[in-house]
DNA sequence: GTCTATAGAAGGATAGAC
DNA sequence: GTCTATCCTTCTATAGAC
């Protein structure tokens, strides 16, 4: 039955990618899998073949999901100002749905590199700097962010807003410790983030 | 020979951490450790007993090194400003030397959150912000740096230092494709991540 | 202390019945 | 399409000789 097949495979594939995020590729077994989806283990091989082939549909998945989060950000007519609010808002609340994503993807494309040239192409940064450029001559001038520093820009920004959820174990724990909550620390980080990046800029 | 014993265990305790930090706890073999130790698979069992343990060692080490580095800035006496560069700047020197760190930290942590509690003692971060509050009181008054929003501030810097590490294969793979060099960047990072702290908290 | 040989278990993958 | 049974490889770990 077509419908059958179709609902197997879905369970499948939603399995894998939780089991994958939370074991990782090496630590992730098929059998895990199989429980998880409460299914057979052959049936994996019967729909993915291999564990390799499982993997790489799950990774690219999620890949997509992380890099066209940066795009939609450049449609809107913003000043780059309120750009930089809306990205915060929307990046961080997409984290917050999957708060597992950052460390999963940064840790499995250091274990293989290779893997990077697969998804490359979802990101074009040069044609987003010309974009950025075209919307806002004036202002990145003023801000002094030019083609030289705006690698250090982007990473700032990327690096407010994904380092606490690629460490967000540790320092959950560390806030638990001290009497703080994680999940309102995240919530007012939408705003703090923000104020800060547009504060380091104005000088 | 005693001399032998010291001279195989710290071989085999080196080529364990670089193995562990490239492959991780999951991904490394037992027999990638020998062959990188250029000894017998059967020797690790000797020393260590169980991968596991080989692999505690390893990373209780790794750990202590990381956060060990964010004390001593306390101790010297500096402006707060000051103090920011100085912490960029040797934190980011370290993580040049071990740019692997962060990455594989990060990651078993999070596949394994009860490692946590192994070295959290060697974080007190409520003596830190006591420290940090009698020696700059005014400073941090001055910078609406409060109880409520040093968590904020204090995952803002480790955020702006250690991401491009975390995310290094990622970043150098982009940078590279848009004609940029990552240690150029890196090295730069030192003095823009100072600054740009600086006038976040400025306003 | 270091090696060879191998036990014992686990995991990925396949064959074949239904 | 889904299951049971099983093969084959890989990996950790140990036994035992030197």
């Amino acid at each position: 039955m077509v419908e059958n097949d179709k609902q197997t495979e879905e369970k499948i594939f939603e399995s894998a990618t939780a089991v994958f995020i939370d074991k990782g590729m090496d630590g992730a077994r098929m059998q895990d899998i199989a429980d998880h989806a409460g299914i057979n283990k052959s049936l994996l091989h019967y729909y993915y073949r291999t564990k390799e082939r499982l993997f790489n549909a799950v990774f690219e998945k999620i890949a997509g999901q992380l890099f066209r989060r940066f795009a939609p950000v450049l449609d809107e007519k913003l000043s780059l100002e309120e750009k930089i609010r809306f990205f915060f808002r929307e990046h961080i609340t997409f984290l917050q749905k999957n708060p597992g994503l950052p460390s999963f993807f940064l840790n499995e494309i250091n274990r293989n590199p290779a893997m990077i040239k697969k998804f490359i192409r979802h990101i074009d940064i040069n044609k987003l700097w010309t974009t950025l450029e075209a919307q806002h001559k004036e202002e990145l001038k003023k801000y002094n962010i030019t083609r030289e520093t705006v690698p250090q820009f982007m990473t700032s920004i990327a690096a407010m807003s994904v380092f606490p959820f690629a460490g967000r174990v540790l320092i959950a724990s560390i806030m638990e410790k001290m009497g703080y909550d994680f999940d309102d620390y995240i919530e007012k980080r939408k705003e703090y983030a923000a104020d800060f990046v547009i504060s380091a800029i104005k000088k």
